[in-house]
RNA sequence: GGGCGGUUAGCUCAGUUGGUUAGAGCGUUGCGUUGACAUCGCAAAGGUCGUAGGUUCGAGUCCUAUACCGCCCACCA
C-alpha cells in the first residue's frame, strides 16, 4: 500500500480551484453519489466519458440459456461479455414479442450461480436483434443500468477495482474477468447451457491514456451537472458573442454541448487538485470547504479526513482563463487581460477544454473567456496517423529546430495547412522555410551593406525609378492583401504571399534593380537605399509572427545600421526599441499611379524572362553580351527608359541594344521573340538554329490562334451581353492584344523565310 | 445510426465573396559558380482539379448523387 503522496501546487492556483469547486457545489452544480462510470482497472480510477475511446474489435457473440424456473423452458439470450452473466438481475424481453411474452413475470435462473431473476419487458428490447432477449447487468453495463433504474432492480457488481471477479462471482472469484469468460463459458458448455458462439465485431471501450479496456462499475464519485452550465456557453456562441473559426466546428460545439451528460470529475490518482471534501468519522456528515476545516462542520468533531481523490485534470484546466490571472482576487491583471481576444488550439480538444473554459468562465466572472476560438488541425506522421506519445510517431521538434532552426519550424507550422485541417509534417518543407529564412538573411545582408557604403541625404532627390514605383505599388498591394487575410483568419495564405513577394520580387527582381541604381550616383544611390530599407522594413515586420527570431535579429541590424549612417535613411529616430513591440505596417490605398506601373514594369520583366528564354534555348554562353533589336510600338519610350535595367538583366550589349518603334526590315539571322505588343530580335549569326525557330514559333502560333478562336468564340456568345462589362471588357482588350501578336508573329516567321 | 473533412502536377499541399489556357515547395531536366545567397541563380517539362449529373454567359470554386480514404459523435445485447 502506497502513501498517496501530493505534489503542493502552486497555492494560487489551489485557490482559484477549490473556489470554483465549492462555488458550483453550494449552487448545487457539483454532487457525489453512486453511479455507473467507465472504470480504469489498470489506473484503478474513474474516467470520464470522454476519456473513453471506442475501438472495433473482433470479438464473439455468445449464444445461451436461461432456464426457467420450475420449468424446461429457457429463453435463449446472447451476449459479448459472458462474465458479466454472474452480475444479471433480469432478462428483458419485448413486451409484444410473442416467442417470449407468456415468460413476462415468470423466474429463470442465473447460471452457476443458481440466483433466481425475473423476467421483465421492456421497449428498449429489439426484436430483431440476437435472440430477441436481453440479459440485464445493472452493474456492468450503461444501458442495463438504465433498465434496471426503469424496473427497480438490484445492482449486483462482479467486478474489483482491477477487473478480478469479487465474492458475488462466486466459484469465479480470484479471477481475472478475462479468464472468468472462458472458465464460465466451459462450465456452462458441460452443464448443457451454451448453445453457440459467433464471430462478432465489436465496440470495445479502451483508455484514451493506457489503451486498456475500460470496465462500467458501480461507484461512488462526484460529478459536475452540466446543464445549467452547457446552456449560456451554447448560447455565447449562438448569440455571435464568440466565434469559431473555422465555422465547420460550431455544429460539432453545439451538438456535443446539447446531448450533454453529467461529468464525472473525481479520479483516484495520486496527484492532481484534492477534492476539497472532509468526512466525519463521528457524524458520518460531509464538509465541503474552501479552507482547510479544523472540525466538523455538522457536529464539531475533529475527526474529520479528507476525501482523497484528485480532480479532472481538465478541471482546473477549464478555469485557466481567469485563474491565471489571479482569480478569485480581483487582480489588475484579471482586469486588464480578461476576456482575452483569441483562443488557439487544436480541434481534438474543442469539448475537454475550449467548452468547459467557455463553461467556467461564464459562470464564474459573467463574461465569455474569449472573443474567438481558432482551431487549428492534428499534426499526423507520413502515414496519416495522429501524432501521439502514445504511438510514439511523433518527430520531436528539438531535433527539428535544430537542424533547421525555430522560425523554419515555426513557419511551416503556419503556413502548412488551412485552420481545422490536418498537417502531414512534411521536414522537406521544414528544410525548403529554413531556405527561406536564409533568403531573408542574405537580402538582408545586401541591404545592409547598401546601408553602410550610402552616401549622405542629397539635396535634392531624384525622381524614383520604375522599379522603385514598382516594388512600393506591390508592396502596398501586399500590405492591403495580408491584412484583408489576418482579418479573416488566413494566416497561412497571409504568410505564404509575403514568402512569394520577398522571394520572387522583392530579392529576385528588385534588388538586382538596385545593384544597378546604387552605381548611378549619390542621389540615386541614396534613394535606391531608402526605397529597400523600406520596402525590407516592412517585410521584417509583417514576417515578424512567422518567424520571429531572424526578423528581430535583422531587424536589430537593420536599425543600427540605418543610425549610423546617419543621413535619414528610414524613420531610425521614430522606431522602436525592438521588433516583437513594432507597429504593423500601415495599410494605404494604391498611389494613382500604380496600376501602371505594375504594368510597365511586367513589360520590361517578361521582356528579360523572354531573352533569357531564348538565349538559354540556342545555347548562348551566360555571360555572353548579346546584342538585341527590340520593335516597341507604342512602348518605344517604356523600353528606352528602362534599357540599361534592360540590357543588365538580360546580358544584353547596352552598345548593341537598339530600339525602334516600328522596323521595315526585322534583321536576318536573328531569334525573334513575341513578349505582348513588342517584338525583340536577338542576332545570333551562326547561332540560330532556322529550323528549330520556325518550329517554336509555329507552336507559338498555333497556341496564340486557339486563344483567340477560344475569346471570339465567348464574346460572340452570351457572354458578351450577360456577364458584367468591366469582365467582357478585360476579355476584349486581351483578344486585341492577341491578335497584335498574331500578326508579329507571321511576319516573324515571314523573316525566317517560312 | 448521425455528422464532418479530404480526393488538384511524381510527392506534400495552397487555391474563402464562381470570372475564364490552374499555383507553391520538393523532386525531375538543361545551363550556370569572384563580388547578398549553391541553404543559390537562370530556364524547362509536368495536372483540366475522384466520378456522374445539374445551376450559370462562365464552376477546382455552388447544388444533387456516387466511389474511395480519414475523423467525430452515438447505450443495440
Amino acid at each position: 500500500d502506497w502513501e498517496r503522496e501530493r505534489f503542493t501546487l502552486d497555492q494560487g492556483l489551489s485557490r482559484a480551484v477549490r473556489t470554483a469547486f465549492v462555488g458550483l457545489y453550494e449552487k448545487g452544480l457539483i454532487y457525489r453519489g453512486t453511479y455507473l462510470i467507465n472504470w480504469s482497472p489498470g489506473l484503478r480510477t474513474a474516467v470520464s466519458d470522454l476519456e473513453v475511446e471506442y475501438s472495433q474489435e473482433q470479438g464473439s457473440l455468445y449464444y445461451f440459456k436461461y432456464p426457467i424456473s420450475g420449468s424446461d423452458e429457457h429463453i435463449p439470450v446472447a451476449t459479448t461479455r459472458p462474465e458479466t452473466i454472474l452480475g444479471d438481475t433480469a432478462v428483458a424481453v419485448h413486451p409484444d414479442d410473442d416467442r417470449y411474452r407468456h415468460l413476462i413475470g415468470q423466474a429463470c435462473v442465473v447460471p452457476m450461480l443458481g440466483r433466481a431473476i425475473p423476467v421483465i419487458a421492456d421497449t428498449y428490447v429489439d426484436r430483431q436483434f440476437g435472440t430477441g432477449a436481453l440479459k440485464i447487468t445493472p452493474g456492468h453495463d450503461p444501458a442495463d443500468y438504465e433498465i434496471g433504474l426503469r424496473h427497480g432492480l438490484p445492482v449486483i457488481s462482479v467486478l474489483n477495482p482491477d477487473a478480478s471477479m469479487n465474492e458475488n462471482a462466486g466459484p469465479y472469484a480470484g479471477q481475472d474477468r478475462f479468464e472468468c469468460r472462458k472458465r464460465l463459458w466451459v462450465d456452462m458448455q458441460a452443464a448443457g447451457l451454451t448453445i453457440k458462439v459467433e464471430p462478432y465485431t465489436l465496440q470495445v471501450p479502451r483508455s484514451q491514456r493506457g489503451g486498456e479496456v475500460i470496465e462500467p462499475m458501480v461507484s461512488t464519485q462526484w460529478f459536475v451537472r452540466m446543464k445549467p452550465l452547457a446552456e449560456p456557453a451554447l448560447e455565447a456562441v449562438r448569440s455571435g458573442q464568440i466565434r469559431i473559426v473555422p465555422d465547420r466546428f460550431t455544429k460539432v460545439y453545439y451538438n456535443w454541448l446539447e446531448n450533454i451528460r453529467d461529468w464525472c470529475v473525481s479520479r483516484q490518482l495520486w496527484w492532481g487538485h484534492r477534492i476539497p471534501a472532509w468526512y466525519c468519522a463521528d457524524c458520518n456528515q460531509m464538509t465541503v470547504a474552501r479552507e482547510d476545516p479544523e472540525a466538523c462542520s455538522h457536529c464539531g468533531s475533529t475527526r474529520i479526513t479528507q476525501d482523497p481523490d484528485v480532480l479532472d485534470t481538465w478541471f482546473s484546466s477549464g478555469l485557466w482563463p481567469f485563474s491565471t490571472l489571479g482569480w478569485p482576487e480581483t487582480t489588475i491583471d484579471l482586469k486588464t487581460y480578461y476576456p482575452t481576444s483569441m483562443m488557439e488550439t487544436g480541434y481534438d480538444i474543442l469539448f475537454f477544454w475550449v467548452a468547459r473554459m467557455i463553461m467556467m468562465g461564464l459562470e464564474f466572472t459573467g463574461q465569455p473567456p474569449f472573443r474567438t476560438v481558432y482551431l487549428h488541425g492534428l499534426m499526423r506522421d507520413e502515414h496519416g496517423r495522429k501524432m501521439s506519445k502514445t504511438l510514439g510517431n511523433f518527430i520531436d521538434p528539438l531535433k527539428v529546430m535544430d537542424e533547421f532552426g525555430t522560425d523554419a519550424l515555426r513557419f511551416t507550422l503556419l503556413t502548412g495547412s488551412t485552420p481545422g485541417n490536418d498537417i502531414t509534417v512534411s521536414l522537406q518543407r521544414v528544410e525548403a522555410n529554413r531556405n527561406f529564412a536564409n533568403k531573408l538573411w542574405n537580402a538582408s545582408r545586401l541591404v545592409l551593406n547598401a546601408i553602410g557604403r550610402a552616401p549622405k541625404r542629397p539635396g535634392s532627390l531624384p525622381e524614383p525609378t520604375l522599379g522603385d514605383r514598382w516594388i512600393l505599388a506591390r508592396l502596398g498591394g501586399l500590405e492591403r492583401e495580408v491584412a484583408r487575410l489576418f482579418e479573416a483568419y488566413q494566416f497561412a495564405e497571409a504568410g505564404r504571399q509575403i514568402y512569394e513577394f520577398f522571394w520572387s520580387e522583392f530579392a529576385d527582381w528588385y534588388l538586382e534593380i538596385a545593384k544597378l541604381q546604387l552605381e548611378e550616383g549619390p542621389a540615386h544611390a541614396w534613394s535606391t537605399v531608402s526605397t529597400m530599407v523600406h520596402v525590407l522594413d516592412d517585410c521584417l515586420r509583417m514576417l515578424h509572427p512567422f518567424m520571429p527570431f531572424v526578423t528581430e535579429e535583422l531587424w536589430q541590424h537593420l536599425r543600427q545600421a540605418c543610425r549610423e549612417q546617419g543621413g535619414g535613411l528610414g524613420p531610425a529616430d521614430g522606431w522602436e526599441q525592438a521588433l516583437i513591440v513594432a507597429r504593423w505596417p500601415e495599410v494605404e490605398a494604391a498611389a494613382p499611379g500604380a496600376a501602371e506601373d505594375e504594368r510597365d514594369f511586367g513589360v520590361i520583366r517578361s521582356l528579360v524572362t523572354a531573352v533569357r528564354n531564348a538565349r538559354a534555348e540556342n545555347d548562348v554562353p551566360p555571360r555572353k553580351r548579346i546584342p538585341a533589336v527590340v520593335v516597341a510600338g507604342e512602348r518605344r519610350r517604356l523600353i528606352e527608359s528602362e534599357r540599361k535595367t534592360i540590357a543588365a538583366l538580360a546580358r544584353i550589349d547596352p552598345e548593341g541594344l537598339v530600339v525602334h518603334a516600328s522596323l521595315a526590315n526585322p534583321p536576318a539571322e536573328s531569334v525573334p521573340l513575341v513578349v505582348g505588343e513588342v517584338e525583340v530580335y536577338l542576332p545570333l549569326e551562326g547561332l540560330v538554329d532556322t529550323v528549330a525557330e520556325k518550329g517554336r514559333l509555329s507552336s507559338e502560333l498555333a497556341n496564340v490562334q486557339a486563344q483567340i478562336t477560344r475569346l471570339e468564340t465567348l464574346l460572340g456568345g452570351a457572354f458578351a451581353d450577360r456577364a458584367p462589362a468591366e469582365v467582357v471588357e478585360k476579355e476584349r482588350a486581351k483578344l486585341a492584344e492577341l491578335k497584335q501578336a498574331e500578326e508579329r508573329i507571321r511576319s516573324q516567321l515571314e523573316g525566317l523565310g517560312a
